[in-house]
DNA sequence: TTTTAACCGGACATGAGAGTCCGATTAGAA
DNA sequence: TTCTAATCGGACTCTCATGTCCGGTTAAAA
């Protein structure tokens, strides 16, 4: 492949994310060029519709989601690298959050990769060990507890984060053995009730 | 309002909710007219766009969503109360997965039901009192409990159910004070593990 | 039953997005 | 530097959803 053909493809799948996110996944397919800086030419030939388009940044998710992996193994306390892939989901979600329109289509489209599979399901067993986690969680649970908060990435800011946060902490005491203390709730900034 | 019309606009609205279950909420407009086996004119006149049929659904679902507060007002236990709003609203958005699609348009166009949210205010008054419900979440919190567990609602059946209830009970737990007793989760059918 | 006004339905015009094509251009090798 | 093949760009066509319009029909009142 050639470099700049390489680099265009880099730019197609930058703008498309950004117009995702902007406008969500059924934004005009043209425009993903335009914005990219190329012809319409260059974008069909390197992604042939729109699901294509949906792989390419399905793998980019995936890559992602493996260096995540990779953080959270690393990490001392197995109850803070879990933690750190919960957070590091959500923040994937925050960031992009058309990945929760595309998740359907994606999960066919795309493999799961299994490196951060296999480092979570370590982290569990250490869990366990460490008495942090309750004993009848397990990988099945915590694989989804980013995309039960990733129901909340549509509030408008400056409401998000906050909700975000606390319910984040509820959900973590959730997972906790029984008698653990709560996690303290994130205060509110006066103001910003149910109104 | 001429008998015959008003029947339409139900009818409208029934096949509304059913293209946007099976299709989603860009479903070709004029399919909804022809699914409620009515003319394009009919669709039109009762609609003047997909927001106003949005309106249209959104306010069934407000009305839903009264009717839940009241049955939640009248059970005796006030931690049970919270099971009756939190399992209705998720129920409802499995039965209406395009709510999720719909809820920022909708968050503009449909003004809230107050009178769900003062029946679930005083029902955590009770809660608190009973002592079933931690002193630190209150309204704004538990209000948004349904809208995370709707971020489970895209999973193929019959994995949702399962995750789903295995999350609800997680979530549930905390809500619950330091000490209380976890619920027991839902065993999972063999055979159905990440895979 | 008659009247009338509102309602119904489908044909039609309009516009926007999707996808194709080919001459011009440029990267990379000799 | 020259050559060549792959790449680029934007004009063009086509398809399809949207929204309008008007003659026919039917509900409801007198």
């Amino acid at each position: 492949m050639r470099a700049d053909a390489e680099a265009n493809r880099e730019k197609l799948l930058d703008a498309a994310a950004g117009l995702f996110a902007e406008q969500g996944v059924e934004a005009p397919f043209a425009l993903i060029a335009e914005r990219a800086g190329v012809g319409k030419g260059t974008l069909y030939r390197h992604f042939a519709d729109r699901d294509a388009v949906i792989v390419g940044l399905g793998e980019r998710a995936r890559a992602r989601f493996a260096e995540i992996g990779e953080e959270a193994a690393s990490v001392a306390s197995a109850w803070d690298a879990i933690l750190v892939y919960i957070d590091g989901v959500v923040a994937m979600y925050v960031d992009m959050p058309w990945l929760v329109a595309i998740r359907p289509r994606a999960r066919q489209l795309v493999p799961l990769d299994e490196s951060a599979e296999e480092a979570m399901s370590a982290i569990i067993d250490r869990a366990w060990a460490e008495g942090s986690l309750r004993d009848d969680v397990d990988l099945d649970d915590l694989q989804y507890v980013p995309a039960l908060l990733s129901g909340l990435v549509d509030l408008p800011e400056p409401r998000r984060a906050t909700v975000l946060a606390r319910l984040r902490a509820i959900v973590l005491d959730g997972l906790r053995p029984e008698n653990a203390p709560r996690m303290p709730l994130r205060e509110r900034a006066s103001g910003q009730s149910t109104a």
